[in-house]
DNA sequence: TTCAGATGCTTCAGTAACTGAAACAACCAT
DNA sequence: ATGGTTGTTTCAGTTACTGAAGCATCTGAA
């Protein structure tokens, strides 16, 4: 009876599990952190900047953009509203199926979107504090996790 | 000689660098996705979830609650208010200092942060994944970028 | 061809998170 | 006591977000 179920993965996360668990949430923490300064700087909302540096790399309809925002297509009207009063973004009708809108980044918006990338300075900093062997290591497990 | 300067924090992120800060992009955008849902499924926003689990570990004034969540104290206010109105979390005035309200978890709080707690399956299964020794590369490459 | 249903977007309540200013009470040092 | 500081709340205003309509357009089948 000392190991009543045959170590399922969810009961009882060890003491080494626990700890990586923990820090992983002071790097979520620390990211997001740095992520809503940097956005901060330049104006614009978490959300704003996330769904800036998406259209950055690709034009998108709305649907698409709530699918990756995980989000509702009425929440993705207003941020794109406000992005586009700003002139970072613009709407186009899809001539194929006119009832599409897709949102476009403009030449500013994609302007803004890299300076961004470039103030987004964690995970840049902290990283130079470790070797390259470390670097791989931790490329090595975060690709494990995600897999 | 090797490395003449130690690792100049701000230039030229080489490939590997890069490709760990999209892992931990990544990984940040999971956890948080899970961290929501496990809140959603205790009727908790993100920011209570997050203010209760805080208040489980030990009982807070005001104040304090607003630097680790890094927000204005008005916001705790309303947070602390909607915990407060389901029997979550209680306000009790510092005898030491009647200006102070320390809010503090009630035993039904502290059920339901335990309980969010281990419905965070993330960073549990995938962590399941890793070997001993990727868990022990990755706790302290971790260590290493939060240090 | 036409029309009923599906699909994409917006509009409209309604809630929560958040900020910054202003109000208040209680503290503290002179 | 007095004046300045500090902890909390209140208030107005913005954004993010959901879910239910509503409108326009597309699509498939009769």
């Amino acid at each position: 009876m000392a190991s009543p179920t045959p170590t399922p993965p969810n009961n009882r996360p060890d003491a080494l599990t626990l700890e990586v668990v923990e820090l992983i949430g002071e790097v979520v923490a620390r990211f997001h952190e740095d992520y809503e300064e940097a956005a901060a700087e330049h104006t614009l909302t978490g959300a704003q900047a996330r769904l800036l540096s998406l259209l950055c790399l690709e034009p998108l309809p709305m649907r698409r953009l709530a699918q990756r925002l995980k989000c509702e297509p009425s929440n993705v009207t207003g941020i794109v509203d406000r992005l586009e009063a700003r002139g970072l973004v613009e709407r186009q009708s899809d001539p194929a199926d006119r009832r599409v809108k897709v949102a476009v980044a403009t030449e500013e918006g994609r302007r803004v979107a890299r300076s961004l990338r470039e103030s987004l300075r964690f995970a840049r900093e902290p990283l130079a504090g470790l070797s390259e062997g470390e670097r791989v290591a931790l490329r090595d497990a975060l690709r494990g996790m995600l897999g």
